[in-house]
DNA sequence: GAGTGGTCTAGACCACCCT
DNA sequence: GGGTGGTCTAGACCACTCA
């Protein structure tokens, strides 16, 4: 584990179990320095990723400050999986795998050059509280990962990958749409017609470059929420 | 103008030129070093800068690469205004200026203690090659711009906050929902009931820590799409 | 003036990839 | 072995804020 990580980690425990409260100032640069035994650079970094996830902001001749969090929602801005966010947000959630099947990456991902690319195709759907909202239609590459033979329910899909195939995952980028329910939406989500769904389809890249999956995220609209944090440049 | 951030301009610029296509391989640590005769650590910052807004990725042992650029969406990880979103898509786009009237910010911002808080409500709707997308009510704090008094067509809020006022915007929080079309959206629009628009709410922050302004920002759900970069931590 | 964050330097050692 | 990115150090100077 790197210093920086290990310095993040610990300010990130000590933000959500209150010791820096809403507003408050986190140690200073310096502090951090003599608390941990690091150069300066070293404990900025540890800063700099709070700030990215948007935790703390930094303000000039000042300090470090909390940024009051709001713990209820879907943040789209990090690449996690359904159990991880879950587990954060400390809701019941509830998986249920549907179906693996042998099947190609739909052309809507517009990937490769119109030769259709093998993929497993498994779909979940997600309970939180016990009511369905969201339906997983996940496209994983053949080509990297040529079979899934079992996925357990205790399992995602992000944890096979990196604990038993050793493979890292470092990016994803998605693509957020709105579209209306389509049948197997309604049937599995019980939803009236008039209900949209907000759609998260993201590609999934691999720290060598690769592209390890497809995935399509339907989640229903009235049970939809982000938020995130940007900065401007 | 800093070092990184004149070195992270013409990379970028060099990418958006092509001469670095898709896939192609950015300059190494060492070769931005004697290139620009600065630090590593300051070429690492500007090539961080890059992989942060999801231009490059880098990969060890290998070198920086060129990610393909989808560049027909709303990105939504950035701060930036609606004006410069259009003029970067090179889209056809018009704003008209509605009202701007004596206002309160909105209980759905949940912002202070119940008590009215003064604001200048300002509403514009934007159109995108001559269709309305857009509605923007902006909520912008007396407490910090006192007076809105002519808002010129051809200036958009941030410019004015930024140029004229001398005021620093450095972080946005932003709120993703989808609702149904109030009377005021499918007037305003043009929308038959049955369309979705999905709600954009953003508080933004000075440098100084201070909010400046609220804003809720209502696509037209058919025309939204929003693409974005995630790094996995 | 003391404290804070922002930038920058000139090194160092390491892990990883490719040939 | 040579090139790449990842981490880390021990300084330095600056701009800004606050008392």
């Amino acid at each position: 584990m790197n210093k920086y990580q290990i310095i993040h980690d610990e300010l990130l425990k000590e933000i959500n179990d209150g010791k820096y409260p809403n507003n408050a100032m986190l140690p200073s640069d310096f502090a951090l320095m003599n608390r941990y035994h690091v150069a300066r650079e070293t404990s900025r970094k540890a800063v700099a990723m709070l700030v990215d996830e948007g935790y703390v902001m930094r303000i000039k001749g000042r300090g470090t400050f909390v940024i009051n969090q709001n713990r209820y929602s879907f943040p789209i801005s990090h690449v996690e999986s359904y159990r991880e966010l879950a587990a954060r947000l400390k809701l019941n959630e509830r998986t249920q795998l549907l179906t693996i099947t042998d099947s190609e990456v739909p052309s809507v991902f517009e990937y490769g050059d119109d030769t259709p690319v093998p993929a497993t195709a498994v779909v979940r759907i997600r309970y939180l509280d016990n009511e369905p909202v969201i339906i997983d239609h996940d496209y994983v590459l053949k080509d990297v990962v040529p079979e899934i033979k079992k996925l357990s329910q205790s399992v995602s899909l992000f944890e096979l990958f990196e604990q038993q195939l050793g493979l890292v995952i470092s990016y994803a980028k998605k693509t957020i749409t709105v579209e209306p329910a389509n049948a197997t939406d309604r049937q599995l989500m019980g939803l009236a017609e008039s209900i949209p769904i907000v759609v998260i389809r993201s590609e999934t890249f691999l720290n060598d470059g690769r592209i390890i999956s497809f995935t399509e995220s339907r989640h229903r609209a009235d049970r939809f929420k982000s938020v995130e944090f940007s900065r401007r440049h």
